[in-house]
DNA sequence: CCAGACCGTTTGCAATTGCAAGCAGTGCGG
DNA sequence: CCGCACTGCTTGCAATTGCAAACGGTCTGG
């Protein structure tokens, strides 16, 4: 039984530590495992306990639960994976505001998500800091989001960058 | 160096067992794991794999992530709501899309309404669907989105989730 | 050209998990 | 009394995790 078949997990990190643009061992260093370790956990030779999974996020700066849900140590149907349920139920919602955050959301579940093709980043990043510290979304973003957010008219829309 | 401090973890198995009245034995072998092994987990001398640890769960017919918060294996931030634990979970997002849903989300939250209360209860008794007379989403929104969707920058947006 | 700094990977090894086997204690019926 | 079934616990041992050290590769620069 020494084949694990958790091949997945370490892709999926692998993903997302390629998404984030940073190094084997940035991440490693960032969660706190080894080098070694993280580079054997993404090709799959190891079966990492939920505590490194753990702290592997962390250092990814996602959800544990995607990581575990990945992993499959936890079962799908036990994840509110419901996204659509959840924005229903919330009784803070404008009725227009549900029906925008559920479009978005079933646009998103329909981009493919390609395998890990990033043609359009560097292939080097190089000594240069990559901190894409994009915000999270632009103002005019938001701007655009408030005719389309509640019937008050009040626009307002608080997206203070706390920038240090 | 084996210092036990996973007590907690252990003693929530034994308080869920005992609560459930079955034997350690029988919990080991609907959990699939061994008797002393079992033992040893519930009074804090081994610190088990989040796969035992689920294993454990399904024994004990629990909820997993319960499990591995108790374990500190999932932070125990509070949940600012159901929407963003549901979004947070969900595994087919991109890590990016995840922000972008919770960030409007978010700012839909900001949008305070005057008599708005946040009551624990549900204020819409049926939040069905109100027949929204305008068309969800222009496309040109959701083409704003796709930068923030997937890594890819295939610009693809089939807006055919509504009814035709 | 070679030193230096990165990158990811390979190789042993200490520490740990997790289990099979066996040990003590309790309550039952013959 | 003795066997039997049950409770939980202790003891070695194979298998695994997770790491420190070292390896080969690429890129920069003096």
């Amino acid at each position: 039984m020494a084949l694990p078949k958790v091949g997945s997990i370490g892709e999926y990190i692998r993903e997302q530590r390629q998404q984030a643009k940073i190094s084997l061992r940035q991440l490693a260093s960032a969660a706190g495992v080894s080098n070694p370790y993280l580079s054997q956990i993404e090709r799959g030779l190891r079966k990492p306990s939920a505590e490194i999974l753990n702290q592997i996020a962390k250092g990814l700066q996602i959800s544990s639960q995607a990581l575990y849900v990945q992993a499959g140590l936890i079962e799908d149907r036990e994840t509110p994976s419901d996204v659509v349920t959840a924005i229903r139920a919330d009784a803070h919602l404008s009725e227009r505001q549900r029906q925008v955050l559920i479009d978005i959301y079933e646009s998103f579940r329909k981009e493919k998500h390609p395998e890990d093709e990033q043609t359009s980043q560097k292939a080097h990043p190089r000594g240069d800091s990559v901190t894409d510290d994009e915000p999270p979304l632009p103002e005019e973003f938001l701007a655009a989001l408030e005719p389309y957010a509640a019937s008050g008219g009040n626009g307002t829309v608080n997206q203070e960058t706390k920038e240090g």
